[in-house]
DNA sequence: CGCTCAATTGAGCAACTTCAAAATTAGTGG
DNA sequence: CCACTAATTTTGAAGTTGCTCAATTGAGCG
């Protein structure tokens, strides 16, 4: 399933689609396309990253260890996101372990190769910049959710991104399943608060669970619980 | 107390140090010296900034409101920092507001300027970028030890860091002192809770209060806990 | 001295965590 | 396709932590 970074279109969804033709056709050159199995790292946490991953396909897990040896989810990236950009931009080792969450394709791009067009091409590492500052803004706004919001709030908020982000398979279920201790991590909680915030949705006709799948029903009262106005 | 960039060493501390000398007095004869007196906004959230500022002298506070009304520390910013960076890149209105926390020495320096040298000089850029990558991963960690420590932990990191940052007066006071509700802000929780955990560390003799004042006695096991091999 | 604001303490309550056990689901090999 | 094992989900219950409201103390200032 080999094929060139010009005729990718997934590039227009971050930092490369500043690249000309000429980067593009070596940095096509270069990089190298990977199956990642459901499960697998991407990268560890501590790794001396030689490149970034672009995704093409499937989804991951972002997170980072805490000393009390739970794991904190820190983002999950789809299908045009680049990962290990932060950690080869400031040419330290990762701070953040990735884990495919269903089977991936990415092309994984040697980091002489970005070095490189952020020399000579403004442009790329202007767009860069923009990727990082909306990261940065992304950051602090969980920051303040954490610090803020109970988990009900923020499992209410987690699920509206997720049907946002995967749309609703054709029974309306939201179209990716995370087992509940994935939620629980992305939310920063034990999987069993995760699970009881989850079952008093669902008895409150505000979602609908069948199986692991989750379905919202009411977004209007959920954005509602989000925004502290109801609960 | 006007004074000229090119004569600032302040600059070394943050991205302006890759601006070359003519750059340096373009930005010098457009920037603006403000004095902000403590307690007053340097910018508030949601305000559209005209350019960034560079802290000569004293503190400020960058906080979110969060929509329960209160309001969320997300970074103190010293000497050297420059605030408003992010949004000013991103052309947005700022997400955060920023609080003089005693007297300040500012400059004002209009985005057209910083405009022109990140069109112009791609070391600045760069200089920017790995910014924005510390920036980042230091967020990635508050989240992290947000979703996953408790008020204890979460002080006693901070008590570390505020002694590392503002070093410590002739009685061995850190040198820069809090209400107790900045600090309840930094760390995400009720003033309450932030006062009872720092006299539960002071009946520990793991620190000393004298008035705000704070003293670390025993920095060994203020991080043991901060890692959760002690409490 | 009286006023105002910050700091402290107390007490009750709600939210979360943790550990343990039961129920359900998924995966594997025959 | 079934049976069996492993893993995940769910529920229960006890114990902590942290939040909130209210009252008290203390410090700074005109």
């Amino acid at each position: 399933m080999e094929s060139r970074c010009e005729n990718c279109i997934i590039r227009q969804l971050n930092a490369l689609k500043a690249l000309d033709k000429n980067e593009l056709k070596r940095i096509s050159d270069t990089k190298i396309s990977k199956n990642i199995k459901k499960g697998d790292f991407l990268f560890e946490e501590g790794e001396k990253l030689n490149g970034v991953f672009c995704v093409r396909n499937g989804v991951s897990k972002l997170s980072k260890m805490s000393d009390n040896g739970k794991d904190q989810i820190i983002k999950i990236a789809t299908k045009g996101e680049v990962l290990g950009q932060r950690s080869v931009i400031s040419e330290e080792s990762t701070n953040l372990s990735a884990i495919a969450l269903n089977d991936m394709e990415v092309c994984f791009i040697p980091k002489t190769e970005l070095a490189e067009s952020v020399n000579t091409n403004p442009n790329f590492t202007k767009e860069l910049l923009l990727q990082m500052a909306t990261d940065l803004k992304i950051a602090d706004n969980i920051i303040v959710n954490m610090a803020q919001k109970n988990v009900r709030q923020r499992i209410s908020e987690l699920l509206l991104y997720l049907e946002d982000t995967f749309n609703i398979d054709d029974e309306g279920f939201i179209g990716m399943v995370f087992t509940r201790e994935d939620i629980a991590g992305i939310v920063g909680t034990a999987k069993e608060a995760c699970i009881r915030a989850l079952s008093k949705l669902n008895k409150e006709s505000l979602i609908t669970i069948k199986g692991k799948r989750i379905k919202l029903d009411n977004k209007t009262k959920l954005q509602a619980i989000v925004d502290g106005l109801a609960n």
